[in-house]
DNA sequence: CTATGTGTTGAT
DNA sequence: TCAACACATAGG
């Protein structure tokens, strides 16, 4: 549900920041007179009225300051007083995107979901109530909260299963096979619905907090439950292996992410692949369908490969076993 | 006392 | 809806 917003978001909101109102000097030159009585005597101006030309939803304060401002249901909702006026701004935007959705009117880019971070802020933002964002922005601790909130998803999940993959989930036929008996109990798709026929995207976040977007959806010709559209994308980043061990689970928190992790086998690695590109405990990357995307698109920033990501119950009996 | 946020109005 | 601006008042 809080995935309305989808991939190109990313070019309009420069149309929107010149349909709105910028600065006043803008690029053709023409200068925008707010007081008339004072351009004549040139910067006499700004010392007397308060000289405007904000941003949406930023209205400047007599003490020099900037108070943030969005009008819902005919009323103002006060979100704050700011030191400058960018950061009162950045605060109308999150409360414009929380309100309005990722259609709303911004004056920096928006948010979309086809960055990790973005998206994961996208998330918490649908998962707080109207009332909390604004209390968070008043008190300026928006951002800490949104931080903090992706540690706590991180270290907080519950596991859900885990799978030792196969060789053909690895393989070419770019899909992995959710076991019936996981499937029905975590990932119930509504039978006979158009959900069920045409699948379901479902975004996972990895230990790095990394997004995967993978369309989930039941064949009737193998009468089995399968993850397609994402999942090779997936296998190739982690360089999975027949034999290694994917575990989904879900963050206990009130935004309720799905989470996945990978393990990989000790044989597996014995047997074949290159230390060299091996390793990347966890990979991140954010939903959406990057396959189609330029290869230049997703990546650029493998940026951080972290340590390890405490091991849940990898490499247990069933596991090993299966080896 | 000052900074903050509300009342209120006129304009999109 | 939105921002300009007056001003009550929360807060130190």
């Amino acid at each position: 549900m809080e995935g309305g917003c989808v991939e190109e978001a990313s070019s309009d909101w420069v149309k929107r920041l010149h349909v709105s109102k910028v600065p006043q000097h803008i690029g053709s030159g023409v200068s925008v007179v707010l007081d008339p009585s004072a351009e004549g005597g040139g910067i006499e101006a700004e010392s007397r009225k308060l000289s405007s030309s904000w941003y949406k939803g930023v209205v400047p304060q007599p003490n020099g300051r900037y108070g943030s401002q969005i009008y819902e249901r005919h009323q103002r909702v006060w979100l704050g007083n700011f030191g400058d006026e960018a950061e009162a701004a950045r605060a109308y935007d999150v409360a414009a995107q929380r309100f309005r959705g990722c259609d709303a009117a911004t004056n920096f880019k928006p948010l979309t979901e086809s960055n990790d971070e973005e998206a994961a802020e996208l998330s918490f933002l649908v998962a707080h109530s109207e009332a909390e964002i604004v209390d968070m922005l008043r008190k300026h601790t928006y951002h800490d909260e949104f931080h903090q909130s992706k540690q706590t998803l991180r270290s907080a999940r519950e596991i859900l299963f885990d799978k030792v993959v196969t060789p053909s989930d690895v393989g070419k036929l770019n899909r992995l096979v959710i076991p019936k008996q996981h499937a029905e109990k975590h990932f119930q798709l509504k039978s006979g619905s158009s959900v069920a026929r045409n699948g379901v995207l479902l975004n996972f976040e990895d230990a790095a907090g990394k997004m995967w977007r993978f369309r989930y959806s039941y064949w009737n010709s193998s009468r089995s439950y399968v993850v397609t559209k994402g999942w090779s994308r997936f296998v190739k980043e982690k360089s999975l292996k027949a034999g290694d061990l994917v575990s989904f689970w879900r963050s206990t928190g009130s935004e309720k992410q799905l989470c996945i992790d990978w393990k990989t086998s000790p044989v597996a690695c014995n047997r074949a692949v290159p230390p060299a590109i091996r390793p990347l405990p966890v990979v991140k990357l954010f939903g959406v369908d990057i396959s189609g995307v330029p290869a230049r698109g997703d990546d650029g920033k493998r940026g951080r490969e972290m340590e390890l990501f405490p091991p849940p119950q990898f490499f247990k009996k069933q596991f090993v076993e299966a080896l």
